[in-house]
DNA sequence: TGCATTGCGAGAGCAGTGCTCTCAACTTCA
DNA sequence: TGAAGTTGAGAGCACTGCTCTCGCAATGCA
């Protein structure tokens, strides 16, 4: 259960420690507010979140509070790194159940990891991914590094095929990768430490998008009401197809 | 009540005729609400879209709009099918100006033109293709049809592009489309009178999300602040890999 | 142990929101 | 001209984010 899972909340009991009991009981009172949150983010979305609602159930007066979080953005923020970490675990865990070798089977498994958190959470996924809240801009020092997680879990499936000779796509066309794009990718390349050459490394950026844009449909409701009965088959498929697009072998038989 | 939406106040003039001089006046005043509404939208976002605010702007007490819009919602709904319907005729135009028989080359117009008025209208995109609005649910009967548009446009030329006898991803991988899938298959080529085969249907609708998840992640921000510098060279290039995951043919030579 | 400091919750208050209702003025039409 | 319908203004309710002050109580130090 992801109790208090705030960057400096998560480790405390273990690193620093709550030294007082006046910082213990702060930090309990925190992490309550995140909890109610979340609960608050998931049954009525984003934009609804009230920080008066999270005190009445927090059984306080509105102001007091605001002892706590500095402003509803502030909250908001908490609940995004929140989010973005459950994913992350989320990802990982399906990640690790798959045999390593099996670079399509994990590429799959990521896919299918980030689209059951999005059913399952869609007002919280709709915060990570969706239209950013009105006035609201996530402050990228804090939100950068839990935020990537998906997207380095993904590189590191395309860089663990390519570095065991399991990523390619010959026989297909080769759209050139333009001039513009080589200094960025080499960036990309440097700073995740990869080995996937250019246009290896923007179809895996295209498999990226397109993941999400394939879950962002469906859970925002793009697909009509009844276009698509068996969705999951429909996103088996797209996954699959990705997957070829990224230049990964099939996933193994599927356990 | 607002019996005139967009879709019947923008031909009005032409097709019923404002009958008397009071309807005339009434339908000037809600076509003043949209357009204020739109500015308003395109400014601070669709959450912070304040029907008081458009009442201060029109001159007017903001009880007064209620005479002519339901409520806040009913508001909304005029803006979504307004922008569909702008996007819908930059991605006709943008398809109008391309050979017929370069089918490669209409749908990187698509995409393109679906691009650029997305940067241009990030809240106008958020609307239609972001996280839903909280509480607000499109009326699937007065939204569908512009709603449609872009796909509807997608879809025709692979279509035509199949029956040219140019679509096809022969020398691929074929992931099996599931049995689960030919139901909802067939259902959409009966009402789009279209000819493409399954493995191909599905492949154009993983294009149609994945372009939409390409401009989503561009318009919301889902890639860093400079993580890529040349955006327009990535899409490009992600443009030309999704026609060939289509099946479609490359574009030809730019004009 | 006694005291100053600090943290905290309550409450009032400001400016804004969506929306409803009533009332008076105005326009339209018979 | 008079009745009917339409409109805008204004007051009001319940809600929001957020600020400020005040008094209580826990805390930490001498």
């Amino acid at each position: 259960m992801p109790e208090d899972s705030i960057d400096s909340a998560r480790p405390a009991a273990a690193a620093s420690g709550p030294r007082t009991p006046r910082e213990r009981a702060r930090a309990r009172t925190v992490s309550d507010i995140i909890r109610l949150g979340r609960e608050h983010l998931a049954l009525h979305g984003a934009a609804a979140l009230s920080l008066r609602a999270v005190a009445r159930d927090l059984g306080v007066v509105s102001s007091a509070v605001y002892r706590y979080v500095e402003n509803r953005e502030e909250l908001l923020t908490l609940l995004l790194i929140d989010a973005y970490n459950e994913l992350g675990d989320e990802v990982d865990d399906a990640g690790a159940a798959v045999p390593a070798a099996d670079f399509g089977g994990r590429f799959v498994a990521l896919g299918r990891a980030v689209r059951d958190w999005a059913l399952r959470e869609p007002s919280r996924y709709a915060l990570l991914f969706g239209s950013p809240v009105p006035g609201y801009r996530a402050p990228a020092g804090r939100t950068t590094g839990p935020g990537t997680r998906v997207v380095v879990a993904l590189m590191t499936i395309l860089d663990d095929a390519f570095r065991a000779g399991q990523l390619s796509v010959e026989g297909r066309r080769h759209p050139a990768v333009a001039a513009g794009l080589t200094g960025d990718l080499a960036t990309i390349r440097a700073e995740f430490a990869l080995a996937v050459p250019d246009d290896l490394l923007a179809r895996g950026t295209l498999a990226w998008t397109s993941l999400f844009g394939a879950v962002s449909f469906e859970v925002f409701g793009q697909y009509g009401e009844e276009t698509f009965t068996d969705r999951a088959e429909l996103f088996g498929h797209h996954l699959a197809v990705l997957a070829e697009v990224a230049g990964l072998p099939a996933a193994d038989a599927a356990p």
